[in-house]
DNA sequence: GTCTATAGGTGGATAGAC
DNA sequence: GTCTATCCACCTATAGAC
């Protein structure tokens, strides 16, 4: 911890809080002065962070392709088997859901039309980035027996991921985790042999 | 055509604006001003035949749920097989997508914690409603040998409303219905024989 | 049923002191 | 880097004339 650390943490409060409302609300559905409350700041001081509300939003889903990306090493790490991982995916959705949000991206999609030009990129890539994992867990299970399916992997891939998504959408307006539980064993059960 | 027929049709050209711009942008997206414009009323008249937004809102996803239910009928009387009414409804979802929208009700699940309560009911009632005549469709395929799955017919009708629900975000999102039509292919391959 | 006019509040954003 | 104070545009909603 070196101590030119200093207080640039207020930034991240910041995104935090902007992520929590934009998972829960959804992009058009919070404010500066949402997020001055909770983090305890002055909708001014954001605004030294986060010139526009653009800015911030552009910050908000470049975080998240990261956060994502660090959590599928997670799992890529702790689960060897591409059933584990798959599983382990289906948990991070789940996470969010229990937090009484949904996908970052999922929502972003949502209100695409809503949000600035320079967000669709990013969020494109962000898809294109999960289907890929995806498709190499689905690849790697078939080939070591543990998956059975037709088709290419990246095709299925995006199958999971628009179940995933949609689901978690589903169940967030119903509040109801075990619809979402027992979506997610069907899905495995899809696949897994 | 009767003549009492008058001037109501104002409020369903409302709701028809309001519709559009939710599908598109979301409920938090657009205004009575918008509204106003795309009508050729004054927001004042809008006013007169919804008094909050909140009216115009619930008024949205009931009338939303008798459209999609008279259009579920349409696919049943046009659709003599459990696979010509399967992707009978895929086509409907494709369709708001072309129109450059999203399914109003999944558009409602994103956005619900920022919508008034009074939403939630009737929105649960149309995702039970649609995984509900679903059901009935996998089911008699199932029967007549012309799909193949597992498990309760419920139970993978869930399954498939969630992918294209998440689908058609997706594919909303990148601006691609080539996307989408794979996906649905894929979908449809899923429990076809 | 539609209009003009306006109220009362909140949105993002800026200037300038500390 | 954070604050107070303020701007202006837009929001939903209402009052009252026609």
């Amino acid at each position: 911890m070196p101590i030119t650390e200093s207080r640039t943490d207020t930034r991240e409060r910041i995104l935090n809080a902007a992520q929590m409302f934009a998972q829960m609300r959804g992009f058009n559905a919070f404010s500066y002065a949402d997020i001055a409350e909770a983090v305890g700041v002055r909708k001014a001081s954001i605004h030294h962070h986060f010139a526009s509300k653009d800015d911030l939003e552009l910050e908000l889903v470049q975080r998240y392709r990261l956060q994502f990306g660090a959590q599928l090493a997670c799992v890529e790490r702790d689960q060897a088997t591409a059933l584990g991982r798959l599983t382990g995916y289906g948990a991070l959705y789940r996470a969010t859901l229990i937090a009484g949000g949904i996908c970052l991206c999922g929502m972003m999609a949502s209100d695409i039309r809503a949000l600035p030009e320079a967000l669709r990129k990013p969020l494109h890539d962000f898809f294109a980035e999960q289907a890929a994992w995806l498709s190499g867990v689905l690849d790697d299970g078939r080939k070591n027996g543990e998956f059975v399916f037709r088709g290419p992997a990246l095709r299925r891939a995006q199958l999971v991921l628009a179940t995933l998504q949609g689901g978690l959408i589903i169940a967030h307006a119903s509040q109801d985790v075990s619809q979402f539980d027992s979506l997610l064993d069907d899905l495995v059960a899809s696949v897994a042999q």
